[in-house]
RNA sequence: GCGCCUGUAGCUCAGCGGAAGAGCGGCGGCCUUCUAAGCCGCGGGUCGGGGGUUCGAAUCCCUCCAGGCGCGCCA
């Protein structure tokens, strides 16, 4: 919550002898804020709502900025505040700038954000890029919280699909087909060209197409490097053999099958994934991160509990296990799903998808869906409707305020407020001041899809305040310079937390 | 069979206990004034069906229907 509306909800909260929360009430004939305080209490006051209500309205009447109190419907509380008020506000939004709506932590977390970790045995599909675009703004939702945030890329580098892409990259080299169940796609031809590693050179090509999708990886861990620790770490653990394989007793803990840590020699005899992923995740616990978030593919649901498991198999708290499922990307083609491969090449890659609708709408569109919503591209019509994406309506309201703000060049800015707003003015205004509270509850849900609605409202606030009021020149010119200012720094904030740029012109 | 996710406007989707929304598409208006990538108006919905909890349910619970994804000594 914004300062100002903390301060409105704490007085209220204290006449009202209970905790008290704001919202705002679509219609503006409900008030500028509203409050169901009343509504709630009157079951354990044995009173009726409505006189609850009543009683209430006396008390915040008498609140410093309280212009008017209605009683309305059930018994809401309206309120109607007072231009002082707004003026407060927006002062509070001045003084904070560009941090307007950052969290603050005595203690920050630290915190680990997994992204991606697509195996290096091709470039990174759309599937991918939703889980970067996804982690990405989840992990810079989570430093504006106030929190010690890690990207960290976990590369799949050894075992059966790598060997046989790597088998694939020396077939070709030799001018054969790859073989039986190996990679096929145009890629391998490159790779094939160069000279070192194809599984290195294929790691260097995802973190390019990354970095090209401004996601930063602070990390990139090696599943080689982690099987290293299994050796010591099998011995402190509760395994057993059986038909040749090791498993560990993880029933023991309610996962729902023990699991097998080693394949029986007939097998191969090497480490499984599960292995792996206890000797990765008992490295992130020794590297001290207080919460380990793994952004995953809904095909990789049956590992969830898996990962909470495998904590207290390390001895460890499950709670500092996070695994976020997002579902895939199904790509249509002539209205009909078409089945992706990545072994077949029959794949659309982020980097396609970049160069078709534009890294800003490519980010804008990924992270704007849901994590639990599957997301049916259509390339087509997707290419057609790039030019449509709401991420140019918000970049374009960013674009008008640094215009007007340019030209009124040393003019001054304030937070005075005229005598009386205009609905196009408190209209922008409550919705800057609903920031604070969106950023924190996007945050504890995980939920960055919130972020690019949020930026919709505010522009769309924003394009009707300056079609109606005139900024320059008009007798509130400070103040609504200063509400520009305000804007300009919440719009560019909202970009920012999804990876998109903030232009000073279009 | 079991588990997870989804079903909201013609299309793509937000909203996930407090008074039904956006974008696109359709129709009609608005540029001598800080960017028309904009603004204003119109049309459009048994929030998959049925029960329940609640003062109040698109939102929580149960159930049914439809779709997606899983359930390997695969990765």
């Amino acid at each position: 919550m914004s300062l100002a509306l903390e301060r409105l909800a704490g007085e209220l909260a204290g006449a009202a002898g209970a905790a008290v929360e704001l919202e705002r009430p679509s219609d503006p004939k409900h008030g500028d804020f509203a409050t169901n305080v009343a509504l709630r209490l009157a079951p354990e006051r044995r009173r009726t709502p409505r006189e609850l209500a009543t009683e209430l309205k006396d008390a915040a009447e008498r609140i410093a900025g309280v212009e008017r109190v209605e009683v309305a419907g059930p018994g809401f509380l309206n309120l109607f505040l007072e231009p002082s008020w707004y003026g407060e506000a927006l002062a509070e939004m001045l003084v904070a700038g560009r941090d307007f709506g950052a969290g603050s932590r005595e203690h920050p977390e630290r915190v680990q954000v997994e992204l991606v970790s697509a195996n290096p045995t091709g470039p990174l599909t759309v599937g991918s890029g939703r889980n970067a675009a996804y982690g990405d703004s989840l992990a810079r939702l989570l430093s504006f919280a106030g929190n010690e945030v890690e990207r960290e890329y976990y590369v799949n580098d050894c075992g059966t699909q790598i060997d046989l892409f790597r088998a694939s990259v020396e077939a070709r080299q030799r001018g054969e087909e790859p073989p039986e169940g190996g990679y096929l796609g145009d890629y391998v031809f490159e790779i094939a060209r160069d000279e070192g590693d194809p599984v290195r050179s294929m790691i260097e090509s995802i973190g390019q197409t990354l970095e090209r999708f401004r996601v930063q990886i602070d990390n990139w861990a090696l599943q080689s490097e982690m099987e290293k620790r299994l050796p010591a770490l099998l011995e402190k653990l509760d395994t057993y053999t059986a038909d040749g394989a090791l498993y560990i007793r993880s029933t023991a803990l309610e996962d729902e099958k023990d699991r097998v840590l080693v394949r029986s020699p007939e097998r191969g005899g090497t480490p499984t994934y599960e292995a792996a992923d206890l000797a990765y995740l008992a490295d992130k616990l020794e590297r001290g991160f207080e919460r380990a978030i793994y952004v995953l593919g809904a095909d990789h649901h049956g590992v969830r509990e898996w990962f909470r498991v495998a904590a207290r198999l390390l001895g460890d708290e499950p709670d500092k296990v996070e695994v976020i499922l997002y579902q895939l990307v199904h790509i249509l083609e002539g209205g009909r799903t078409k089945k992706m491969s990545k072994r077949r090449g029959d794949i659309v890659l982020l980097d396609e998808l970049i160069e078709l609708i534009g890294l800003d709408a490519a980010r804008w569109y990924l992270v704007s869906r849901g994590p639990d919503q599957t997301i049916e591209l259509d390339i087509e019509l997707a290419a057609e409707h790039s030019q449509k994406n709401p991420v140019y309506y918000v970049q374009y309201a960013h674009a008008r305020i640094s215009s007007i703000l340019a030209k009124a060049g040393e003019l001054e800015a304030g937070a005075d407020p005229p005598s009386e707003l205009s609905e196009e003015e408190k209209g922008l205004l409550k919705r800057l001041i609903e920031f604070p509270g969106l950023v924190a509850e996007a945050t504890a849900r995980r939920a960055p899809q919130a972020i690019p609605t949020y930026a919709i409202r505010l522009a769309d606030d924003f394009h009707r305040f300056y079609h109606h009021r005139r900024v320059i020149g008009s007798s509130a010119q400070g103040f609504r310079l200063g509400l520009c200012q305000a804007t300009r720094s919440t719009i560019a904030r909202c970009l920012d937390l999804i990876g998109v740029e903030a232009p000073e012109r279009m």
